[in-house]
DNA sequence: TTGCACACTTATTAGTAAATAAGTAATTTA
DNA sequence: TAAATTACTTATTTACTAATAAGTGTGCAA
């Protein structure tokens, strides 16, 4: 089963904006690696913002099977696939999905601020489960409440995928590690 | 003393590379609202990575300020004024300017990377000289070293700002607030 | 076998982008 | 007071942007 023209186009588009911007890549660098037409993108996507939804809701649809493939692992085991996850964006040299959203938020229209937002939820609900139930389990430690806990997680790791462009790789690992070590008893 | 033009594009270019995005505004952006033509602004920018040159630059001389301000105050304090910073930013709508260059940084040239950089170290390194400050004389605990906590605080901090775009206030100060608690004794 | 949906291409448009050359008026300097 | 510098404007260029209309070939369905 070979990969369609349009699911091409998600992931390339996917990849332009976490490693460029929303506004720095064009239907053109899309088409071009493709060796398609521009109007071909404009046919499965008729504006850049209906590319944008189609995104992020690939990103939901990847997450929902990620956690459901996770359901069974205990929490600190999730937590630490859920890290690794986000090491491998950061040696992809992309920024995550969230952030690259974010910093171009007021140039998207509603339909994809309200796609980025549900799945923005969906991980911050994942994660403060996760947190809870490894409360609860002893596995964990905190003063914090467990949304709370898991804002700081999220966003500590989030932009240490942006702040590491700037200060280069090792500080990424610092990061990564000083989450784990700060929680698990 | 009245404003510079100059120093109005740099004011404005911040603004908007903050709230828009560095390749979401255009020099018509910027020279509308300034009632000047476009090729004024290439006069004193002839380029547009040159504008973001000149921004990055502004930060440093603010942060430097602000630091010399500082320098007589307790650790403590220093981070409550340094968080109560972020605070203004979230509420100007805007993200923290390490964020939304660390996004569009693929788009900029070398010499923009390079005052960011700069200025990032310059953050960093301040924040880490406070940490121990406050480690050595009692008022802060924390198992990982100065470094470590300083890129913490300051990717949570500026990871807020993008992520209540999303999410909504109340995490703000959610995160804002846990930082100190788990720091101060 | 006819027709119709699908996945494109060809061709074009209207708008906007950054950038530059050449000119001008006001101020500063020699 | 002549010459140069500063801070612009006017006018234009080149390139690219998202977006659309109209056409084409392929394959499936009635």
């Amino acid at each position: 089963m070979s990969t369609s023209t349009r699911e091409k186009i998600i992931q390339l588009g996917d990849d332009l904006l976490r490693k460029q911007g929303f506004n720095a890549f064009s239907y053109a660098d899309i088409s071009k690696p493709l060796h398609i037409k521009n109007a071909a993108v404009h046919y499965h996507f008729p504006s850049k913002q209906d590319l944008a939804v189609a995104i992020a809701l690939w990103h939901k649809d990847i997450f929902d099977r990620f956690s459901q493939k996770m359901a069974n692992k205990e929490p600190k085991d999730r937590l630490k696939t859920f890290l690794n996850f986000y090491h491998s964006i950061h040696l992809s040299e992309k920024v995550d999905i969230i952030g690259a959203f974010a910093t171009d938020w007021h140039s998207l229209e509603l339909k994809v601020q309200t796609e980025v937002q549900e799945f923005t939820e969906l991980v911050i609900n994942w994660l403060s489960e996760l947190i809870q139930e490894g409360l609860d389990v002893g596995q964990f430690r905190t003063t914090q409440n467990a949304r709370t806990t898991a804002l700081r997680i999220l966003s500590s790791i989030f932009a240490s995928t942006q702040l590491v462009r700037i200060t280069g790789d090792h500080d990424f690992t610092r990061v990564k590690n000083s989450i784990l070590e700060e929680l698990i008893n």
